[in-house]
DNA sequence: TTTTAAAAGGGGAAAAACCCCCTTAATTTT
DNA sequence: AAAATTAAGGGGGTTTTTCCCCTTTTAAAA
């Protein structure tokens, strides 16, 4: 029986070499590179090499993260399947790992039948999700409990919204019909609220806050 | 033992009557109340009456859908859970349902078997999800497919995502160890191809685009 | 090998954004 | 009624962004 190809990227080697031994001992599978960051993983996939199945992505890397590689390979190789492997359980890294495209996401220090079972459930399923992730997922998805820190009022949000367009402020100003020099008041205000340094910051804010939604 | 009480919303009067028969034989819940529409639920629950711990939700309905009405619920009685039961499965009705706030989502041709099990898990734990639904969200975060008209180089590509922070095109540069002028270059070429006149028009593409991850 | 195209860099100027500190009027709190 | 807060507006400055048109270097194609 053919096994499965994975690749394992990790930066702690002492781990991924563990990983290795742990996973090449599973009889479906077979790990056929390990690597240590998500730079590698490109520089790997860019060369004419044996493709994988499977990746085992750690999540925290230097030069590349994790969640960038996996952002990679879902454009440049979308049939190749991420299996996040990571440390952290916070929602956003989960969230925004997700987003990139990983097919399940486990916490390092579970067992390793649960691993197994996992390559297995991506392998044969394209997926493995537990419920810990679906909770994340729904927690997104029902936003109501984020309370933003800070409180903006209806004028500052209003402004904050047209802030997220390529209007200038002198236009911004026309449409609420307020003088530019009220509008920079405004903008000062944000800057200080948000901890914004530029109309940049703003939109950044806006959008992660779903002020606006694109 | 208190059984769990339950309120019965559907339009389809052949199929409440038959439904609280059901729910009314599972010796853990006791059908308090079957209503029409959502209309009706949201009257209901404007006057001093019982109530409930679950709501079984039928989704189309008369006046006010069930999508209403469960987001009526999550703003006005946030402890009582909705357990939508319709004959739509498409993505979109399913999510809709699931932002509004539901617990789970059954179709309504499945076995009793598993309604009662559904309103045991929604009891104890809260929710209720299959892994159709936990498919369904995945699908509705893994957007993929809508490819950029236009093809980005692998500079351009680094700068965009750079020109996503509050750094100033002269930190840009370093950061990519071009000269400024260079960078101003990437930035006119970006504002061509994207259709772009500011740097929030850039940031704005970007996210859209998801080339960046918020 | 010439031609062409892409990448990198530049001058100069106008517009927009950013910064700090300040005034006035209205409203709310105390 | 006095004090504090908020909304609106401003002066005058620096920095950054935007714009247009131009040169050099490098790489690729014909």
């Amino acid at each position: 029986m053919k096994k499965t190809n994975i690749i394992i990227v990790d930066d702690h080697l002492l781990f991924s070499q563990a990983l290795n031994g742990l996973v090449s001992n599973f009889e479906e599978f077979n790990v056929i590179k390990v690597l240590n960051n998500g730079k590698e993983l490109i520089d790997y996939f860019s060369e004419k090499n044996q493709f994988p199945e499977i990746v085992l992505m750690d999540i925290q890397m230097p030069f590349v993260t994790g969640i960038e590689a996996t952002q990679w390979l879902k454009e440049n190789h979308p049939a190749i399947k991420v299996l996040a492997l990571s440390m952290e359980c916070d929602e956003d890294t989960i969230l925004k790992m997700l987003r990139a495209g990983a097919k399940g996401y486990l916490l390092k220090d579970i067992h390793p039948d649960i691993l197994h079972h996992a390559l297995k459930e991506v392998h044969k399923n394209g997926f493995y999700y537990t419920e810990n992730i679906t909770n994340t997922l729904l927690n997104s998805i029902n936003v109501q409990e984020k309370k933003p820190a800070v409180h903006l009022k209806e004028r500052e949000l209003e402004f904050l919204k047209l802030a997220c367009t390529e209007k200038t402020y002198k236009e911004i100003a026309d449409d609420m019909f307020l003088s530019p020099k009220t509008i920079e008041n405004y903008r000062e205000i944000l800057f200080d609220k948000l901890g914004a340094k530029t109309r940049i910051g703003l939109v950044l804010y806006a959008i992660k806050e779903k002020i606006v939604i694109l």
